[in-house]
DNA sequence: ACTACATTTCGCCATGTGACGAAATGAACC
DNA sequence: GGTTCATTTCGTCACATGGCGAAATGTAGT
């Protein structure tokens, strides 16, 4: 039931359903994906960590990069199955056509330009930074 | 994209999938439910309405009580591929048999009787109450 | 060994969620 | 029209989740 619920809750969110569905046309790295949605390093990796402990992606490294996958044997018997449903829905979704479309723009850029990008050049989606305090300031009060 | 994660939240939910699971016995009310689960009513009533947002739920009165069961035609279209593919799971779940030989047992006890049980009689899981404010105190404070 | 740099981890904040009890609701039946 | 009582709503609490930036990690390639 565990493994049941960590799939249901790893596909229940919207962020990480966009990944699942970029993963159907190939495995990506963190920055490709990152270019894509247009969300923090750390949040994409976030994202991945959780599909990975519920079995739905694999990784492996690919030289300097490591490439995220769909699942093909996954030690979660549900991983299967959902990713089959997954994969027959949403593929009229329109967040999820414009995410390959952006994606088809995206891989005609060499990756060794991708990562360091400074977040223009591709176009991304609005960002809001907030004010943020630092890990240091916290240990130093 | 909306209905897709709503319905998959709604199945992410432990609580919500054994729901899902003892309806797929037969349409049940508020009370079979909770006395199954051992949850407060109020608990079972909540999580009924998030079912039934996502469109894996119908209800009607019957007669004093409110009957709950699986939608068979939902205005959510992933619905019926969730409710398929739960259907096809979790039938050995030991959890999931728990409670499906609980409700044989809730099942011989007429309605008239089991609303009002005062949470013995019928072998209830253990509780852990903690203390509780009421509403007035806050006001009065 | 050093450096560069893709990725992960950490700490924080805002918001969401699941549980409860108390109180409100509203249908059924006098 | 009043009462009963199954169910829902409301308010609150503790904890989970998703986002970010800063800092840590660790591999590749010099």
């Amino acid at each position: 039931m565990r493994d049941f619920e960590l799939a249901m809750k790893a596909v229940g969110d919207p962020t990480r359903t966009r990944i699942l569905k970029l993963l159907e046309g190939g495995g990506l790295c963190v920055c490709q994906v990152q270019a894509v949605l247009g969300l923090a390093p750390s949040t994409i990796s976030k994202h991945l960590s959780i599909l990975k402990l519920a079995g739905l992606v694999d990784d492996h490294r690919d030289g300097k990069w490591i490439q995220y996958g769909l699942a093909d044997e996954s030690r979660n018997p549900h991983a299967r199955p959902v990713l089959e449903l997954l994969h027959r829905t949403l593929g009229r979704d329109p967040a999820v056509m414009a995410d390959r479309k952006r994606l088809r723009e995206i891989k005609t850029i060499p990756m060794t330009e991708l990562c360091s990008l400074p977040a223009s050049k591709v176009p991304m989606p609005a960002h809001k930074p907030r004010p943020r305090r630092t890990r240091k300031d916290r240990t130093d009060a």
